[in-house]
DNA sequence: TCGTAAGTACGACGATCATCGTAGCAGATA
DNA sequence: TATCTGCTACGATGATCGTCGTACTTACGA
């Protein structure tokens, strides 16, 4: 029942991810776009710099799913909002499937 | 663009897959609970056999989203709809994906 | 101090979803 | 033929979802 507040943003903690929750955050063609984007990035990233053709606040709307899902990690920098992928926590909890994820279908659009 | 029919019954093709859908497929209790019991049986089973405490019209339902979304195959055999789990097609599509969530949560009941 | 950049909050909208009950159909069985 | 079993078809309903625009906040920079 622990959850970790990370500069006042709720996360999930790692044991409490539900894969239900995780499955549905992953299928969404815009999200699964944002997490590969993610997965390849050596540093966080900010909200912005992602290529998604949808407007800024259903961006937010993505986000926040993914976070509340525990697929990312959010934390504040300026005014910018930095995105981590929470591969580690992931891994931990169900072994794989991250991975599979990723594996899959890499050559699809975000155009959807 | 293959679409196979089979006694009937839509059965996207193996190579049409697609990930949003299976993840979506698999983001339901339900549904998942349907796969995992799918996954440890010797046979096909008849939609009946399985434990879920949602009504017939809505297991109905549940076996049609996981038919169209390639993640069963359905025949029909007598009054009874034969169901199996599209496990090589599933792996050949998306390797380690079906061990992943199946492994994961294998403790989660139905009771949702 | 003023403006700009990055996100959020807050509805709102149409679409999809999970659920149900009722009615009905097709095989099997008597 | 009549009955039973297993499942489907067909709304209907309430909830959730993805999307948007507008207004707002917050931090940085000129």
């Amino acid at each position: 029942m622990k959850e970790e507040i990370v500069m006042g943003l709720y996360h999930p903690a790692t044991e409490d991810l539900e894969l239900p929750t995780v499955l549905h955050a992953l299928s969404d063609p815009q999200r699964l776009h944002i997490v590969r984007e993610l997965a390849v990035a050596e540093e966080a990233q900010p909200c912005g710099r992602f290529t998604v053709n949808v407007s800024k606040s259903t961006c937010t709307h993505h986000f926040r799913v993914l976070r509340e899902a525990g697929v990312i990690q959010q934390h504040h920098l300026g005014t910018a909002k930095m995105n981590t992928l929470r591969r580690a926590d992931i891994d931990a909890r169900f072994p794989g499937l991250l991975d599979a994820v990723l594996a899959a279908a890499p050559a699809e659009p975000a155009i959807a």
